[in-house]
RNA sequence: GGAGACGUCGCAUAGUUCGGCCUAGUGCACCACCCUGCUAAGGUGGAGAGGGGUUUACACUCCUCCGUGGGUUCAAAUCCCACCGUCUCCGCCA
């Protein structure tokens, strides 16, 4: 949800922002007369109830042919206030909903546009060079029989997966190393639920535009999370927090459900594009002033997490119009897919500013004692796609893979991945 | 799944019998000041959340909130219904 004060008082900023996205412009302006027809009718419904609250005190000390009196106005005045009331209600639902419609305004530098007009901030390392034909992960994946996607797909369907022997290793010690870095970050690990209720799936942003990829359990009316980041939000919905020593950093390991809805036919081959995975994810709840600082912290966690795995990756800066509407900024970081011949995201993270804050009820109380709503930042710190990314980039000729240093010791020391005859 | 008890402004509680004097009282904790020869005690005052109006701001003022949502009524913390949650017992179950 929008401020509906800076809605007021720079309504521009909003129209920018919309065109930025390609949203629609005109929402702003229904916004605001929804917005002004609103307050009218809350002072109009407010000052009537109070002079029913006046008459009611008068009935219940009347007595006799003053009270019958009385009683017949009040029983008018009370027809009146009702009426009043729901004009109030459903302007109030107006305003919400198209207020509520309106995207997070962008951050100034966030590109224009769509999905390939990104900016790339940057490139690190050195993409590998391979004097033999390099395999693709699922291949390698096969060969160190690490994954089974035909028994997944026995079991569960397309697009499911076993990881299997030093591939379910090699999961675990990547998730291990991710919360080893975020417990030296001062992130707290939180284990969440990924069933959720209606309205903290709502509060989150992913029942819009996203609701197709959610999954549904219709007989206990609970969705399963496409990420931690939904739990991590709601965990404070409702609460007053004190971010003011610095940001509040929660690391949430869970399992990850996507339906996948409109990806038939892409990356159906190997652990790319699953239903389910794994995934440590940073959530940080912050002043709104610390916001974009914060920003550019997760995203310099997440390059120590490649740097870690020495991946070649680029960090882009997402287009406004590819950015989900809670997300002011969004920073993917790449890593380059030997057999792809391209970068694949890798990692997410977004700057939520008080989009979803305001929504979900989590405020912090300011210096002169007043509530506001609190900044809310999200990243990925490490996921099972990962893998396809190490597995590629660590491949030799013979088809086992070198373990990155720094996940030899998640590993039992282990320097090689060798295949399974 | 069955039976029962419960849910009040940070915490703890009063109020619900029988609707109106609840503008929700009290204690603890909290904040400011006062007093006090000192990590204590005492005194005075302040202090919940959300939203309107009016303000540069402060202040003032009105409305809403007693788990949530409906309903009855001139009037609901109080009566009715549904739902959510907590606890106890029983049943079932990795």
């Amino acid at each position: 949800m929008i401020d509906p004060q800076l809605l007021r008082e720079t309504p521009d900023l909003f129209r920018d922002s919309q065109a930025a996205r390609g949203d629609s412009v005109e929402l702003v302006d229904a916004a605001l007369a929804a917005d002004a027809a609103r307050r009218a009718a809350i002072t109009e419904s407010e000052q009537l109830r109070a002079t029913q609250k006046t008459l009611g005190k008068e009935v219940a000390q009347a007595t006799g042919d003053a009270k019958a009196a009385l009683l017949a106005e009040a029983q008018q005045l009370a027809a009146r206030v009702k009426e009043l009331a729901q004009v109030a209600t459903d302007a109030e639902a107006e305003f919400t909903r198209t207020a509520g419609s309106i995207a997070n305004p962008i951050i100034a530098g966030v590109p224009a546009g769509g999905e390939e007009n990104f900016v790339t901030l940057r490139e690190v390392g050195t993409r590998p060079v391979f004097d033999f034909e390099p395999r693709d992960h699922l291949e390698l994946g096969e060969k160190l029989r690490a994954i089974d996607m035909t028994r997944g797909a026995k079991v569960s369907g397309s697009r499911f997966y076993f990881l299997r022997g030093i591939g379910a290793r090699l999961e675990i010690a990547l998730m291990n190393l991710a919360l080893d870095k975020a417990l030296s970050e001062g992130f707290e690990p939180l284990i969440t639920p990924t069933l959720v209720r209606p309205e903290i799936m709502a509060g989150t942003g992913f029942l819009g535009e996203h609701s197709d990829e959610i999954y549904y359990l219709p007989a206990d009316d609970l969705y399963l999370t496409g990420t931690s980041e939904v739990a991590l939000a709601g965990f404070h919905s409702d609460e007053i927090v004190d971010p003011s020593d610095g940001p509040i950093r929660y690391a949430g390991w869970s399992t990850c459900y996507r339906r996948e809805a409109g990806s038939g036919g892409k990356d159906t081959r190997g652990i790319l594009r699953v239903h389910q995975f794994n995934k440590l994810e940073m959530f940080s709840y912050v002043l709104p002033e610390n916001a974009e600082a914060e920003h550019e912290n997760l995203v310099s966690f997440q390059e120590s997490m490649l740097q870690a795995c020495e991946l070649s990756y680029r960090v882009i800066d997402v287009a406004a119009g590819d950015l989900g509407s809670s997300a002011a900024r969004k920073f993917d970081i790449e890593a380059w897919v030997p057999t792809q011949g391209t970068y694949r995201e890798l990692t997410s993270t977004s700057n939520c500013t008080t989009y979803q804050a305001r929504r979900l009820d989590i405020r912090y109380r300011t210096e002169s004692g007043k509530t506001a709503p609190v900044a809310t930042l999200n990243g990925t710190l490490a996921t099972t796609r990962w893998m396809v990314a190490i597995l590629e980039t660590h491949q030799q000729a013979d088809g086992s893979v070198r373990v990155p240093k720094a996940l030899q010791k998640y590993l039992g020391g282990l320097e090689l991945l060798e295949p399974v005859q």
